[in-house]
Parts: structure tokens; sequence; C-alpha cells
DNA sequence: AGCACGCCGACT
DNA sequence: GTCGGCGTGCTC
């Protein structure tokens, strides 16, 4: 007999079992099991799911040790040969576990949670009273009913007892949603012969004449009543002469709610033609080339990109497109589904687990060939990739942030390396590496200069909030803003208000004592939820009544201050009291598809003025706006981050190119306090390369990237000066370790300096050279591993960090 | 991560 | 004398 032995990483993420454990594969599984499937093994006391990552005929683990594998839980792999690769190349470039990497390719469905359950072990009679009545229909009891009743230190003597034990059980929860189907015979004479036994019933006559035309098909019951015409009695009555039968047939979810018009692809103009041909001649030649496709706001990226995916898909492959997030999503999955009908996958945070299984076993099982989808997209299982692309590539939701923390670029490239197909990076404002990397001729830069349509870019204006201020305008709006709005409301055209809205959201203070109201775990003042009259922390999720007396000085001199967009909202109608508003926040948006409805509402023009954050700064695409505030663009300058500049010249590029995309002429007015300062200054011309210029002098002079590479270390620790202390000793550490010219920053408190109540240090390393980081870092977290966990000192190394 | 095993203080 | 505190070490 032959010895069949199973390498499986388990789904426990610790240091110390990071690496394949055998596993004897049992007779009845052995023509089952392949690598990539999951299975769930005993492990310790316990059972774990786990992923079999190779299978071979020796172990070195002595015989007596080794254990079988308890289950097999994929008839068909969920990792193809490429992710098992690829987790390899992601555990060693972020600094992850493996089963990190692992599961972040797959679906959570396809996640396992874990239950203990209590199992009764003699008869219940036996059984102290008040225990009794859980086993008093049932054998076995959730653990968490005994945690509920707090009957934790009973269960502990009953199981020394031998009267109950605790059974591990691994939960899957991939639900496959089947429907009853009927499936109709093969065989026609079954069919022939039940019609000429049906002599009176003539509905019956006419289903199973219809029948004949369709056999061995299958539809829902639903189907063939409305097809022939008939009731489900009529139906259920010929199903008896068995000429057909119900079946449980597997249907995906579906998260469109609409359907779209086909259309066809557009005319290109000659730019966009060039873009085009460059690309299409990497996908012929077969190469792995990156290029930077770097096009003004509304210069028709899109079309380009639906234009090679139409070339990936006519030679049988398939590609995957990226964009920032959800927000982005309706208008551009509509437009991708409206050219590829029934062959595009959706991917983003905004649907249900099931639903986001569904699209995935639709990519898995071939289903499709076009994927639209957030960050995680780019793990799309598919096994033929002809063509990847960014939109939008500078978004820093590209970045995950925490573990693995991968930057959805890097994986675009490394996976067009392997199946040998080009990746598309555009965006209108290039994150500032991809540029230089570009102009280096590490990717290949191509460039939209002018409008598809045309039209003039908008023209920027900004508003100086000082001088408003000096003349006694106290409001949000200066004087040269509201009279844009008052000319659009006269003339019905439509307009976007968009506010920054880090450190502009609502808080309560105290009028008597300043105090401004904080949250318990973090350093970070409560949200003012004004629909549901509460205080959120939008860091750790506490929430609390909105307090009614100061709990500084007991005073009742509360105010709120709503500078949120609902407070913006109220200032508006102050002003204009017949301006329709739609607001776009976290608020308005919790629900599921309210994107969709608010955007629709507006593309219906349901309303003159959308009101919103960040998340409206993209993709909007609607002809009837010609006006843009940014109510306040210096908010995103003053944060303590190198690319705070980066940000606030894309944001306002982004933002500006909503107006005026189409016939009518927009018009952008940018409010600041700052307005002379350059990120403004050049966003106001909305030209890329003067602003790249300025900003590589100043990250050339104080060594940040694209110059240097930067690497983030967090520390946190439940008390300060813990945190302080261990953030400096590995600062030392790193700074003896690590080569002369690198420099190591800090260790600093982090810009929220308490988070569920631990304190966080960080260190930066800034270097040019530095061949064995990785090799330095891990010698680090061994070390840490070693001494500091029992000081309870927690650290993450962020080797790509998006923000600092 | 869990969980068991194992060695020292306050209790039926 | 025992229950139980959580330090240490292991999981094929």
């Amino acid at each position: 007999m032959s010895l069949l032995i199973a390498e499986v990483i388990v789904d426990v993420a610790t240091y110390h079992v990071d690496r394949p454990f055998d596993y004897q594969v049992p007779i009845e599984w052995q023509t089952v099991i392949e690598t990539g499937c999951r299975v769930k093994v005993p492990f310790g006391p316990r059972n774990v799911l786990g992923f079999v990552v190779g299978l071979k005929d020796t172990t070195d683990v002595p015989a007596g040790k080794i254990k079988p594998i308890a289950e097999v839980l994929d008839m068909e792999p969920v990792l193809t040969k490429e992710m098992l690769a690829m987790a390899k190349w992601l555990k060693n470039n972020t600094i992850c576990y493996e089963i990190d990497a692992l599961q972040v390719m797959l679906p959570s469905a396809l996640r396992a949670k874990y239950e203990k359950i209590v199992v009764l072990q003699v008869e219940k009679e036996h059984l102290p009273v008040d225990v009794q009545g859980f086993f008093q229909k049932r054998q076995q009891v959730n653990m968490k009913e005994f945690e509920r009743a707090d009957l934790l230190p009973l269960l502990k003597q009953l199981i020394v007892q031998k009267m109950v034990k605790i059974d591990h059980v691994v939960k899957q929860q991939g639900n496959v949603k089947a429907v009853r189907m009927v499936k109709i015979t093969q065989e026609a004479q079954v069919i022939a012969q039940a019609i000429a036994d049906t002599t009176r019933a003539v509905k019956q006559r006419l289903l199973l004449e219809w029948m004949l035309q369709h056999l061995g098909e299958i539809f829902t019951p639903q189907q063939i009543c409305e097809e022939v015409g008939i009731s489900s009695a009529v139906l259920q009555a010929v199903i008896e002469k068995e000429v057909a039968h119900y079946t449980q047939e597997e249907v995906y979810r579906d998260p469109f709610t609409k359907d779209v018009t086909r259309t066809q692809s557009l005319q290109l103009t000659a730019e966009q033609h060039v873009v085009l041909k460059a690309i299409s001649e990497a996908m012929e030649e077969q190469v792995a080339k990156t290029f930077l496709v770097q096009g003004v706001t509304g210069s028709g990226k899109t079309e380009v990109y639906l234009q090679a995916i139409q070339k990936v898909l006519n030679e049988g492959k398939q590609a995957i497109m990226l964009v920032p997030e959800i927000a982005l999503t309706p208008q551009m999955t509509e437009r991708f589904r409206s050219r590829f009908g029934e062959l595009v996958a959706v991917m983003h945070s905004g649907l249900s687990v099931g639903e986001k299984y569904d699209e995935w076993r639709k990519i898995q099982q071939g289903k499709v060939s076009v994927v639209v989808g957030a960050r995680s997209a780019i793990f799309a299982p598919f096994t033929n990739l002809g063509l990847i692309i960014l939109d939008e590539e500078h978004e820093s939701t590209y970045k995950q942030e925490d573990s693995p923390r991968y930057h959805a670029r890097d994986v675009a490239i490394w996976r067009s390396v392997y199946y040998q197909c080009p990746v598309i990076l555009g965006s209108a404002t290039p994150a500032l590496e991809s540029f230089a990397r570009a102009k280096k001729g590490v990717y290949t830069l191509l460039t939209l200069k002018q409008r598809a349509l045309q039209q003039a870019l908008p023209t920027v204006f900004i508003a100086d909030m000082r001088e408003e201020l000096q003349k006694g305008n106290r409001s949000m709006f200066s004087q040269q803003l509201v009279e844009a709005i008052r000319i659009r409301l006269m003339k019905q055209e439509q307009m976007v208000l968009f506010l920054n809205r880090r450190g502009y959201s609502s808080f309560v203070l105290c009028r008597d004592c300043g105090t401004v109201v904080q949250c318990p775990n973090c350093d970070i003042s409560l949200t003012y939820h004004r629909t549901t009259e509460k205080l959120k922390c939008h860091y750790c999720g506490y929430e609390e009544r909105v307090p009614q007396i100061c709990p500084q000085c007991q005073s009742d001199h509360i105010r709120y201050f709503g500078t949120g967009t609902q407070k913006v909202e109220e200032e508006i109608y102050k002003l204009f009291p017949e301006a329709r508003v739609l607001r776009m926040d976290v608020d308005t948006t919790a629900q599921k598809g309210a994107h969709e409805t608010i955007l629709q509402a507006f593309g219906e023009g349901q309303a003159d003025i959308l009101l919103g954050t960040q998340m409206i700064a993209k993709g909007l695409d609607f002809p009837n706006i010609t006006l843009v505030g940014v109510l306040s663009a210096d908010t995103s300058l003053h944060l303590p981050d190198y690319r705070a500049a980066e940000r606030t010249f894309q944001l306002l590029t982004q933002v500006s190119g909503r107006a005026g995309r189409h016939d009518k002429p927009g018009e952008v007015i940018v409010q600041s306090y700052t307005p002379d300062h350059y990120a403004i200054e050049l966003a106001k011309t909305q030209d890329y390369e003067p602003f790249y210029e300025r900003e590589m002098f100043l990250r050339r002079r104080f060594s940040y990237p694209p110059y240097y590479f930067v690497t983030l270390i967090q520390i946190t620790h439940e008390d300060v000066m813990m945190a302080a202390e261990y953030a400096g000793r590995a600062a030392d550490w790193l700074q003896a370790n690590l080569s002369q010219q690198t420099a190591i920053i800090g260790p600093t408190a982090a810009s929220i300096s308490r988070l569920q109540n631990r304190y966080r240090y960080q260190c930066l390393i800034k270097y040019k050279i530095e061949p064995n980081l990785i090799n330095v870092l891990q010698r680090l977290l061994a070390m840490y591993r070693a001494e500091w966990t029992k000081q309870g000192i927690l650290m993450t190394i962020d080797l790509d960090p998006s923000t600092i």
C-alpha cells in the first residue's frame, strides 16, 4: 500500500506554526485530495481548517506523531498553483504569516468558523439540576450558552467529572444557494407514451407536447408555467407521470439589481488610439510590460480599457479591472456590463458574504472573463489572465492596511510576470513613485492630454478664506461660491459640493471648560451622529449617548459642533431655502445599495446639489454638473504625512474633473486659507508635471520616496512608558544593524497616540539600498518574539506604508 | 492562537 | 490538605 502525505498550512496565525505540517491522507480521500484543497485536520487538542500546499509519499515526522486528515473539504482545489506561489512571495515580501496570505486570496465564505460544543457523556439525570435544562431535548449544546448563563466554572467541573466533553467543530460558511428546478427527460418515447395516455386533460397534453420540444432541458417551475400558460397543479400532475423530475440546481445570487442595455465601442480619438495600440502590441507579444496611462480627467481612459479588454476576450483570455472603491463601482460596473454583458463579475465590500462567494465561483468556474472590483479582486482566480488594469492607481485604497500588507499594484505586476501579460496603471495624477518609474523607463508612459469630447478643462478659482474672514464673512461659504451656487440654481444646472472630511467631523464641546468628549479607548474625539443621537469613535467603534452635562465640569452648556456634511446642508438651506440637496456620506450610505440610489437620483435631476465627502471625488460623470465647490482644501494639506501635498493635489484635480465633462463648460471654486501653497496653486491649472517637479524636489531634499524607501515599525503597549521604551530599543537596534546611510526617524508617538487602549509609538526607516532589510527585520521580529511578547508589546512592520 | 501541563498562595 | 492562579511549551 502506498502512503500519501499532505503538507498542510493550518489556520493558526502564529510564528511557531507558520510552516507546513504533515498529515497522512486516509485511503478514501486519496483520489480526491489535491494541492490547494481545504482540509479539516486535528491540531493539538482540536480540529482546525488547513490548506494542502503539497503532496508527497514520505515524511520525516515519526510514525507515532503523524495524524490523519479528518476531512477533505473540497472536491476541486480552491487555490491554484499560482496562488500557492503568490502566497510564498507575499509572505517573504510583506512579512506575514503564510496562512494570512492564503486566506486573503479567498472569499470569506471559504474561511472557517470555530465552535465549541458541550457533548453529554452520561444520562442527563446525573447532571446537577441547574444544567439539566440545557439538555432537555438534545445531546449537545453550544458552549456559548453556558457562557451566557455564567456557568463556565460549573462546566469545568463537569468536564473533570467526565459528565460532558468539549468538541471543537469547524463550521464552513460557504453556502451554495440552490433552487428546485424541473429537468425534462431525455427520452422522447417516455413523453410520447404519456401523451398517448392522456386523453382528457387538455392542459397536460399541452405541457407534454411542449416538453417534447425541450428534451433534457432544465427550467424553474415558474418558467414552465409562464411559458406554457398552465398552473403549477398541471405541472405537478405531469411530473408525477415521470416525464420530468425535480433537481436542486446551484444558482448565483445576483448582485446586479437592474438590466442594462448593450453598448458598442466608441470611436477613439487619435491619442486614445496610440495608447490602445501600444497595449495591444504588448498583448500580442505576450510580455509582462507595465504601462502608466496618464490622462487628464475626462480623457476617456475607460473607453481605452474597455477596448483593450475586448481584445483580451477575443484571444480567449481574461482581464481584471481594479477600481479604488465601491463608490466608483455603480457607474463603472454598469459601463462594463453594458459592454460585456454576462461576462462580468463584480467584487467589492458592498456585497454580502454569499454574493461575494458566488461572484468568486463564477470566476473560478470560468463563467465570466472580466472582473471589476476593489483591491482584493486582484486575487481573482483566473487561470489565463491577459490584462490587469488599476484605475486611479494613485489611490491609497490599493494598499491593505493589515496583514498581509500588500499593495494591489505589486500583486498586479507579479501576476503579469506569471502570465506574461501587460498591466495598465491609469490616473490623471499618478502616484509620484509611479511617474518616477515611468520616467526612468521601468514603466512605459502613455499620455492622454485632451478630453475625449474636446471640452475645455473647467476654470478653477481659488477663494481666499482669510480675505473672506477679514471682510467679516464667518460662514463656511465664500462670497464667490454663494454667487456661483445662486447662478446654477437659477439656470437649473447641477453642482457638487465637496467636504474634505478629515478633521472636519462634528464633535461635542463644553462651552464652559472647553472639554471635547473623547473616546475612552482611543486618543481621538468622538464623532456626533445626529440620526442616532449618539457619539461614535470612528476608530474602535465605541459609542455612547450624547451627554447632557459635561463629564468634566458638570456644566450643562454642551454644544454640538456639527461641521460635517449635515451642518453644511443646514447652512445651504439657510442661504437657499429652495435648493434640493442630496447628501452622500457615511450616514446616508450605510444601507446596502444606497450609493446607487443617491447617484441615480442625482443623475435623474432630483436634486440641484450633491454634497459629500471623499466618496464623491471620483468617477462621477453627469452632463449637467457645471460647478464644483471644494469647501476646505486645506484639511488634507496639514496632516503629518510626507504625502499630504500629493494627496491634496490629487484630490483637488480629481474633484475638479467632475465639472463640465460634457457640452456645458465647468467651473470649480476651491476655498482655502493657504491659497498660495503650491499644491493648491498648481491644482488650479491641473498641470501634473509642474507639480511633480516641485514635489520631487522636496522629496529629494528630505529623503522621502521615491528617492528613498520607507518602512514603518509600530510598537504598541497598554502603558505609555513601555511603548516608548521598546520603540526606542527597536530604533537603536535597527540603527546598529542597518547601514550608515540608512536613517531611523523616531521613535515618535503615532498621530493617533492611543487606539483601543494601547499606546502607539513608531519608527520610520528611510533607506536607499538595504539588501538585507527583510533579513534584519526578521531578526528584530525573532528578538521581539522571544522577549517582548511576555511584556505585552505588539509590533507591526509595514514595508511600504501608505500613511505614516 | 488555544490548550494542557505544572508549580506556588488562600480556602471548603 | 485542595482549588486555581497563570508562566511555559507544543501543536504533524
